[in-house]
DNA sequence: TTCATACTTCGACCGTAACCGAAGCATCTT
DNA sequence: AAGATGCTTCGGTTACGGTCGAAGTATGAA
């Protein structure tokens, strides 16, 4: 009866609407301010304020102090995993906050979870890389080919400096828009650093949109053609 | 702001005390009854009646009638997936409840993880399918290697049998009390299923403990030696 | 039919926590 | 030094949800 995890405690923190805003907010990846969070969450800044505290004790929340901004991100990779877990459990079973997916097409398309890309584009990579062999995917693990690592390297990414023992390399994570995976792990990060770094795409200012350049698109849709 | 998946909504349903203690209750992967659920929880059958249908509406409990009882259960395996993430994830922010692990030795040995086990010996046995090779780990993802399949056909477990689409063969789950992994998926729950079938060890009554034999004990032990 | 068991629904109580205004620190700017 | 900005702490209000007793429904037993 009292043995175990607090599971309650870890619930409670993501159970409140305010601090689950705030958290999915933080699945952009960047590290936000407690102002910038408390217009996210819709609540005044004492409220953030109380909110981000409680969440930094349960070891959920991580901060940084810079001048006279406190940065706020996820603690680690592995609130980002279990935060993605429970997004796509809540979808699994239907429980969306305002209807099927996002209402903005661009958000629809491609957009950033926590470290890696998701949305069409991020499904559409990931089909794209088993389709052809490079990953395999047995129901849920994801396992990387030999054929996979060398496309890969032409690509201009070492596989083999991806790999560590605190995150997998390939992860599947369920996409909340599309209701199928798309690629995680350090290689989902690894790809999302490497159309950003060489100008395929870039960030929306105000939302987790990723947005394409014309150049960068046409480039992603032949390297990850649709099945 | 008002995008994707509610989060906070199942966040809810597993912050509370006595819906964490039911949903603990029941991974140990038998039904069990509302009066049962309210004794584990520790309130009286009206307050677990309106925890379980708040679970149930949640898609995270299923029910089950029976004469004039009503079984609840986890509502899929995914659901006891969530449940063990969010168990490991709280495990490693140091959130228990009591205080390191289970306090009965039994439990902190030998118990049951939904489907599958868990404890000192769930841990020693994926150690030992790893260390000679029969599953290969890659940080988190678990695969089983062909030399792992011939070793299982041996002791009678038809891996082929064990793929599905739905859930994976291999995967890894945190244990809460070791602070490491043991074996989950399908072959882990087949392999448990083995075990019981098999007459090497039995469930506790009262607890999620698995109690081996003295005989089941010796071949658990030689099957899997320590690292 | 009558009684017992298993569970749900209703109604009321109560505690906690989410919330905000105001005040208090800390840091940067001028 | 004085003002501005970013954030936290304090105090008080309010609302929601967990709790249980009592009554109501359903199934099974006598």
């Amino acid at each position: 009866m009292k043995e175990g995890p607090d599971i309650a405690r870890i619930g409670m923190l993501f159970g409140d609407p305010a601090r689950a805003n705030m958290l999915t907010a933080l699945m952009g990846g960047q590290a936000l301010t407690a102002t910038e969070l408390a217009q996210a969450a819709g609540v005044t800044v004492q409220t953030a304020s109380s909110h981000l505290s409680k969440l930094e004790d349960g070891g959920i929340l991580a901060q940084r102090k810079q001048g006279r901004h406190r940065y706020f991100t996820l603690a680690d990779a592995a609130a980002g995993t279990l935060l993605e877990n429970i997004m796509g459990f809540a979808a699994s079973r239907g429980h969306l906050r305002h209807r099927p997916g996002p209402k903005d097409p661009a958000l629809r398309k491609a957009r950033v979870c926590y470290d890696h890309l998701a949305g069409d584009y991020g499904v559409r990579m990931l089909d794209s890389f088993v389709a052809r062999g490079a990953i395999e995917s047995d129901g849920e693990n994801l396992t990387m080919t030999e054929d996979g690592r060398a496309e890969l390297g032409t690509l201009g990414i070492d596989v083999a400096s991806l790999t560590s023992n605190r995150r997998p390399l390939c992860k599947s994570c369920l996409d909340w828009s599309e209701r199928r995976s798309h690629l995680a792990g350090t290689l989902g990060k690894a790809l999302l650093a490497h159309f950003l770094e060489n100008g395929w795409a870039r960030r929306s200012e105000e939302s987790r949109a990723v947005l394409f350049t014309p150049d960068g698109e046409r480039k992603f849709l032949s390297l990850f053609p649709a099945g």
